[in-house]
DNA sequence: ATCGTTGCAAAGGCTTTGCAACCTG
DNA sequence: CAGGTTGCAAAGCCTTTGCAACGAT
């Protein structure tokens, strides 16, 4: 959020911070959840911001590379995108029927059970987690 | 894998038993991963069996509807499937660098700690939770 | 014989790319 | 000013669909 952290990034990676750059984090910011591309572009349009669609996939991309944004999947075709908030990872329930979402904070026993199988896998497999992503599936309040 | 079951499944859902769909099947059986269409439509071809594209979408499409595969997500742009093979999960831990995938059974502490997990998510958002997914991203031996 | 199934090619939907004009540092 | 950035339209991919011929029950 505050300006100051965006131009340090942006200067790091040895990137401009543009006006697009900046209404599509303004997006993401107000709408807080998980947009498509073209959920960010209809919404510019919508603030009168003449974003090219093109000029949107590529700042999602740039971002998600910058750990700003990350990418979700929920099945149904389109990526998602959403801010990363460190500490606090959040998962995501989807609705087989509908196809709603509901984010939830990862529960603390649960980011504590996680860390734990982290290191067990890191150590079985020789790998390096970096991130993680869980999704549950089945039917919402609405639907079951 | 028996093919009594198979005729059972196809029966109970009204479809039929064609030699497409016991190719299809063969492969995912041989392979044992998580394949794209693409990667079923070669293998068939390797086997000389001429199988359209669109025929193979189709039954990919028909095969995770029955339950018998499912569709898993990477972040490549493909979907994959792979056999639904109850009751033993698998998650999946995938680089970041070179795409590579490795399955892992979800260990025992691991199945019982998503269980309780699902219940107290099922209670908290009355949702009813039916399957879930888990992807580690990060570096593989190799890469890291 | 009926009705699901298949192949082909065309269409569709999401995402990427080429390129000239534009803007930021 | 230099070099990154943008918009537009075209191209690229993966996936779906229409339709006539085919095949399983």
């Amino acid at each position: 959020m505050p300006k100051r952290e965006w131009d340090r990034a942006f200067a790091y990676f040895k990137k401009k911070m543009t006006s697009s750059r900046q209404a599509i984090m303004e997006v993401f910011e107000e709408e807080k959840k998980h947009l498509s591309a073209e959920e960010v572009y209809d919404s510019l349009k919508g603030k009168n911001q003449k974003v090219g669609i093109a000029t949107v996939y590529r700042n999602l991309d740039l971002l998600t590379q910058m750990g700003i944004l990350h990418r979700v999947y929920f099945g149904d075709g389109l990526e998602h995108y959403e801010i990363t908030r460190k500490p606090i990872h959040h998962h995501h329930l989807v609705c087989n029927k509908c196809g709603s979402v509901i984010d939830y904070s990862e529960l603390i026993e649960e980011s504590e059970f996680i860390s734990k199988l982290e290191q067990e896998l890191n150590t079985r497999y020789n790998f390096k987690i970096e991130s993680h992503q869980m999704y549950f599936y089945g039917l919402c309040k609405k639907c079951r």
